[in-house]
DNA sequence: GTATTTCCCTAGCGGTCGCTACAGAAAAGA
DNA sequence: TCTTTTCTGTAGCGACCGCTAGGGAAATAC
């Protein structure tokens, strides 16, 4: 069976490319390439890292995936549909914005303490001290755009009635952001001193009546 | 005047010691390295970034704070009784726990987003992806040792009435923590799926009823 | 003054970083 | 077979890493 691992060109116009084919299955070299950033970060994982854990020459990883950030960059997208999916596919398929919420952190207790793979969230955990500023860009946009997406779909379930008109949309979704990757880390992300004491007074209201 | 920058030794015993005295002061230089590790993070500061802000030479830098580690740890420590200590604060003044935390959390908020130093917390972020396991375990157990700290603070206002027997006090501070730190770090030091689940769980209480 | 102690500056150590020039090997088309 | 194309392995580039030897400068003790 024609395994999927040719890419679309190779598939559709020339069955066979020119000149010798590479001798290691691309795919295969990035899963173990995605494996090695989520366990040890970006800056953290070398290049010769790289080859060792994907048994190929410096060059042959060059030649395949560009330098070392393309290859990050190629992992992130990589890591976002085969890993990172749960929570988009809970805010589509739930019918509540709550029941979505309540799925995607249940699912990301399973997902982040998996033994299958490294622990945590590559996104979130992969650029936290970073020298290449544009992957620290990428990686903090990633997660300010998961916040928006808790907002938006926040705001359609009080259009809907599905919660009271009254409330604080945007604080609601970033005590989300917050219980997936922590006060702190929105901080340094730009959220405003008014931003986290929102944030903080709801969180108060899990705590049991007296 | 005298100020306190002189060692216990040398308060003591010598009121001058014998030699050429050090043209710095060994608190500014600490201060300033605070500074950048905080901002930074530790694998991303080089020795030579802390000696130009430092404003002294390498070698002044190795004779007055040892390596590189050891002045990290330094800065950690004076983070902690400088900038870090309002939780132990909170925790040690309040007469409830639920004060101490909502107390924490209104005052992390200040803190972290406050424009006269880096933002969020030098110990959750400044080792994120660190290739030096020994810095990485030592402030791993920071992490883990606030976390007990609130547990037994929960208990103790459980044990005082001061909240329902039933409640999950182990849930509830690591609630707390995942709201300081986030669920993704916890999990990559070493919170199992159970834990996790339960903080989840917890978490969606904070909604308002429909 | 001289001797002693300690510090600062220059210069550079060995090692690793991300990355690549180059030559030979292995596939295709002719 | 022979040429062309592409990949692979060796070997090493310049830059930066954490760190330090060594000589001269600046303070105190005598």
């Amino acid at each position: 069976m024609v395994s999927s691992e040719e890419t679309k060109a190779q598939a559709r116009t020339a069955p066979k490319p020119r000149g010798r084919p590479r001798s290691f299955d691309r795919e295969t070299a990035l899963e173990k390439a995605l494996l090695a950033f989520w366990e040890h970060g970006y800056e953290t994982t070398s290049v010769s890292d790289l080859t060792r854990v994907m048994d190929i020459g410096a060059p042959s990883l060059y030649a395949a995936f560009g330098d070392k950030r393309s290859l990050f960059e190629e992992v992130v997208r990589e890591y976002g549909t085969k890993y990172g999916s749960f929570g988009d596919r809970a805010l589509a398929e739930e019918p509540t914005a709550r029941a979505a919420v309540e799925r995607m952190l249940r699912e990301a207790a399973v997902e982040y303490t998996d033994p299958a793979h490294p622990s945590g969230c590559l996104v979130i955990h992969a650029a936290a001290n970073c020298s290449t500023p544009e992957v620290e860009q990428s990686l903090r946009d990633r997660r300010n755009a998961n916040i928006a997406a808790f907002e938006s779909r926040i705001k359609a379930d009080i259009a809907a009635g599905e919660l009271p008109p009254h409330t604080d949309a945007a604080a609601l979704a970033r005590h989300t952001g917050a219980v997936i990757q922590g006060m702190s880390q929105q901080a340094r992300d730009g959220a405003s001193r008014g931003e986290l004491e929102a944030l903080a007074e709801i969180a108060m209201t899990i705590w049991p009546r007296t």
